[in-house]
DNA sequence: CTTGACTTCGTAGTATACTACTGATATTAT
DNA sequence: ATAATATCAGTAGTATACTACGAAGTCAAG
């Protein structure tokens, strides 16, 4: 089939990462077991690429793994589990929602520093950044 | 003197870290020395306590201890280092902007799955959060 | 002035997330 | 057909960031 295009060391490189971690992956029940031609070397897709994509930078972004498994997990699979499938989206949601306001709040002391920086003396022993944590109150 | 108020029990406990964590942040140069009566217990103070906090915040958002070490020592020390600083704050600044792009339309995203979750069934295939990766090119 | 909780230092151990290595097998280019 | 390159599975090692432990010293309440 057209669409398994990728051998592990082409995927990997594409996504940023070595094969070593993407077995690793696979072996966490991160990635799904690729399919594999005549059962040797695994193959890979796009929907794969986008998953490895995702989860570089979701790991970037500070999740963990498991975090990342979570946020992949989530999907409506039927009328009887969607509940819960809702409750753990909006967890995730306000928790998205608070990083998105720090991580604001630490855009908003640097852009002040950099404007400071015309070359003006500030003072020498208070650290700037340190705001952040006073704003949030 | 007043102001050095807290015992390493007692600021690594409003913290939300334990004694260890502290001791170890010392050891790596990301906390300074804290001042000691009589050379033996450590005492701290609420400037401590702040950098704590934004340390442990900023670790959640997913800055390693060395990057947070970066960010706490970014000031303006002399005109001279001053192009530097504004060098390595305006680097930061890319990044937290990019940062926060990135969870809104993983946000974006968790919304509309939620949107979704009034019950009515979708495909049980596709992992909705995969659009992310799409959204972003 | 004792008793019990807290702190000291140093070192060893743990969890997470890779990363490297080995020797065998498979695929691909010429 | 054969040489170069890629992949295989399994296991051991590494980096980061803690976390636990032990034995001795310190402090504060009753």
């Amino acid at each position: 089939m057209e669409q398994y295009k990728y051998k592990v060391g082409e995927i990997s490189k594409i996504a940023g990462m070595n094969t070593e971690t993407l077995r690793y992956y696979e072996m966490i029940k991160l990635m799904p077991k690729p399919k594999r031609k005549e059962s040797h070397y695994r193959y890979y897709d796009e929907i794969d690429l986008r998953r490895l994509l995702f989860i570089r930078r979701a790991k970037e972004l500070g999740f963990t793994l498991n975090e990342i498994k979570e946020l992949l997990n989530l999907r409506i699979e039927s009328s009887a589990t969607c509940g819960d499938v809702k409750h753990l989206a909006e967890h995730k949601l306000k928790d998205i929602e608070k990083r998105i306001d720090d991580l604001m709040n630490i855009k908003k002391v640097l852009s002040k520093l950099i404007n400071q920086c015309v070359c003006e003396e500030i003072s020498t022993e208070e650290c700037p950044i340190l705001e952040v944590i006073d704003s949030q109150n």
